[in-house]
DNA sequence: TTAAAAACATGAATTTTATCATGTTTTTAT
DNA sequence: ATAAAAACATGATAAAATTCATGTTTTTAA
């Protein structure tokens, strides 16, 4: 594999990264390690310890828990110049999550050392770090209360709107990421049937076109209205 | 009322503010400002801005959300010692929840300038927010596997073990924390009527008793297996 | 390429949970 | 102290969601 270059990465400037010194960039790079995951491959698994971060180059990523039937949960997912890891890093914790590739995958993994030093000395890094742990913890928040008090098809419906701002659409409106409808039952917190159900459901009321794991969002005012979303 | 000082603040060593230097402790009393709120009383609200951190000096806070519905989701809970308002000044986003005093409670404000004064200048001040936004980022993270994928009964069990870990018991075993059913329920994430019928059920399987609000854990190892909790 | 496995789909039955109704007890405010 | 309000409690009913069963389609691997 060819090592890609901070330098050159394009996700850099939007990330947490945006406010590092040439100088710290390059030792950054000199610092890094990457790889290739193929889809399905792990990144690193729940319970683990972790002695640095990850940083994702391209591809997509999810990051789940295993609950105590060993069931999935969805908690987030990443894509290019997204950050995973850090929580366990910045906690001194086990990792809480499991990350796995769900496209082909290049992350860059950067040791503890350099991350810390990086905290240390540039006051910018420092602050976007605490920013995203805390954006984080606001979005987890919110997950929690949908989860105790809306039902299931408000919550696919909403997780329909997120998958969309955090992929984004393509031209025909399809939701730029292929996951399983039981992966989308492990991130809305029902059984596979039921999704399924629903997502015909959708299709029925014009609502999204399905074909095979892709998405279409054919109307989403009306989908925002099923999520129950005043914000 | 008589303004508390840092200085002789009981719960400042085990806080994050452990690491503050004499001068800084200084700095901070100097900058700060207290309130006594009782039982009932709103500290701030959801979806407005703040401009520094409130930290418990007595006291229990209640954090919770609004769902669209208008039923609160309580979030997490604050006694002494603790922070709270961190996430919203440092993600520079409203406020996400609520917080409002379970019992008589004195909390003081510490402005932004100030925060972000030991955040700079202090390193280990820095690293104990860091460490304590990523930690209740992993709690946060258990919450949503659990309310996902666990039923109400098991939830329920789980809850009156948080309660316990978080309020400590008494010489009778009692949860030193008062809630209603209804907040109960809310922090399940279920109906009132529920919660007061699985208690009910705990109290006949003698796992725990009931006196008025007081909630007596009597068989803790028991209330685990219920909880299904395996770590 | 083809057999096996996995994923998708749908109906029926069952379980879980919420809602509604009603009565009692406790708390709060005058 | 007492009336009103809130909280607690429990049964009956209804709704929501899961599980089970079964068949089809799609994907994967030999």
């Amino acid at each position: 594999m060819e090592m890609p270059h901070c330098d050159t990465c394009g996700s850099r400037h939007k990330s947490v990264f945006c406010s590092l010194s040439e100088q710290e960039v390059n030792n950054v790079d000199a610092s890094k390690g990457c790889n290739i995951y193929d889809r399905g491959q792990v990144i690193f698994h729940e319970g683990n310890r972790t002695n640095g971060i990850y940083c994702i180059n391209k591809g997509k990523i999810k990051l789940f828990q295993l609950g105590s039937e060993g069931k999935e949960q969805i908690i987030r997912f990443a894509k290019a110049g997204d950050i995973i890891g850090y929580r366990a890093l910045l906690s001194e914790e086990p990792l809480s999550a499991s990350a796995e590739a769900i496209e082909e995958a290049v992350v860059c993994f950067i040791p503890k050392a350099q991350v810390f030093s990086l905290i240390t000395d540039n006051p910018n890094f420092n602050f976007k770090l605490l920013k995203t742990l805390s954006h984080e913890l606001g979005e987890a928040a919110k997950i929690i209360t949908d989860l105790a008090q809306k039902p299931v098809r408000e919550r696919l419906a909403e997780t329909l709107l997120m998958l969309k701002d955090t992929f984004e659409l393509n031209e025909e409106k399809t939701i730029q990421v292929k996951l399983s409808r039981e992966e989308l039952a492990n991130i809305v917190g029902t059984a596979t049937e039921s999704v399924i159900r629903l997502l015909s459901e959708f299709k029925k009321d014009e609502m999204i076109a399905l074909e095979g794991r892709n998405i279409r969002l054919l109307n989403i005012p009306e989908l925002t209205r099923v999520a129950n979303i005043f914000d």
